[in-house]
DNA sequence: TTTTCTTTGATTTTCGAAATTTTGGGCGTA
DNA sequence: TACGCCCAAAATTTCGAAAATCAAAGAAAA
């Protein structure tokens, strides 16, 4: 029975990005001990691990929680995701070569097939999971091809942390045909190897799930301070 | 005898970040254990908490060690510093108020006491925990007022790593007159309030840590494809 | 000599219980 | 009723040892 750990801790992964436990559940130990049916210094090892990457909330003395959902997080999130997606995929067309281009087609196709049956059916639920892999999988190869390991692995933590927060299939779905356009548009601008148009696309594409805009750049006037605000 | 857990975890911070360890030492349990003449559970736990901020490296079975130093992890952990300190400092100047400005006015009066010390002793040595620590008080303080806590986080756990990668002080004492320089430029372009200067003025001073540059911009030729590479 | 297998010692991982700390409720007092 | 205090239950943290796994050295085979 090797990797015990490792399982456990892909599980709950699992489980708490698709949502399982609620926004600000206490994680109890006991309970996922039982789950496990393992120790409860596993199961505060593998909450450790996962607090790693920002699924989970630890607090010395208060323990574990899956995070609280917030507009302000999903605000930070976002933007963070715009950072790190404008500046891996500008990257990926400066230094991706042909190889890159043909796995970003190809990730690009699975989705779009997935986003077209999605259509057709007029229901995303029984898809969801499916859809929410080939997307992630999209934007990870993206921005595959940057040269930099740590911005990608940043970049993971962010995103799932992201997918976590999202509820509601609907929500989502209410954004489909513009989801379709926007995927398509971030694949032709990397095609093109355009990277003010691939900025303008990231942007477009994650700039939905901002409830209010990003601070616009503000220009100094006569006396040197900000204008704007 | 109160959190103890988070003593030993602050202490070994510390330790790391100031290169006690070689780079790539295992950190042996046994030996931590004794030091802090605790369990080994407890040191496991501190070290699954140290590797959550990638001051440690963990790799199952095999156990923790100090990261490895490679010109690599330099460059990336650098151009990552000016992904976010760029951004963090442009966001501060449009939604930091007089109160920002006067922190910043603070943090780099300290910092500057110190440096004048410095170059007129001409030794570094005695005074690098005290240069290491203002310095990233005056780097904290650029992003403070960006209005994202998540951004700010990132970056701490971006910083401590840069500093754990800086070995010789000698190194850095090299270009010590310049270093006065860029930080009073940040401040003036700060305090300007001029986000393209500021821009130029936070890359400017972190570049220097690039053995190679950047990837510079591509632009589409004729048919589309790069140019550069 | 080189390669592969096996044994042994060291290290990592897991366990269940004890010690510590927090949480929540009940009680008395203002 | 509101407030503070104390106690009991529940949860977290720490412990030391047992179990599992890995790594190095030596033996056997090619």
């Amino acid at each position: 029975m090797a990797a015990q750990d490792a399982d456990i801790f892909d599980d709950m992964r699992h489980r708490l990005i698709t949502g399982e436990f609620g926004y600000g559940t206490k994680l109890r130990a006991e309970k996922l001990r039982q789950d496990y049916n393992c120790s409860a210094s596993t199961v505060r090892e593998v909450l450790f691990r996962l607090s790693t990457v920002g699924l989970v909330d630890f607090q010395e003395q208060r323990g574990f929680r899956s995070p609280y959902q917030s507009v302000e997080r999903q605000h930070e999130l976002t933007h963070m995701r715009i950072l790190l997606e404008t500046e891996g995929a500008c990257l990926s067309i400066r230094l991706g070569g042909v190889e890159w281009e043909s796995r970003l087609t190809a990730a690009h196709h699975k989705l779009s097939h997935i986003e077209t049956r999605v259509r057709s059916s007029g229901d995303l639920i029984p898809l969801l999971g499916l859809w929410s892999r080939a997307e992630q999988e999209f934007h990870e190869t993206l921005i595959d091809a940057c040269g930099s390991g740590l911005l990608k692995r940043t970049h993971v933590v962010i995103y799932e942390q992201f997918r976590q927060q999202l509820v509601s299939a609907e929500t989502n779905y209410g954004y489909f045909p513009e989801n379709i356009r926007e995927h398509q548009a971030i694949l032709d601008a990397a095609l093109q190897r355009n990277e003010d148009l691939m900025r303008v696309c990231v942007n477009d594409h994650l700039a939905r799930n901002l409830t209010r805009p990003l601070p616009r750049k503000s220009y100094p006037d006569a006396f040197g301070k900000s204008s704007a605000i």
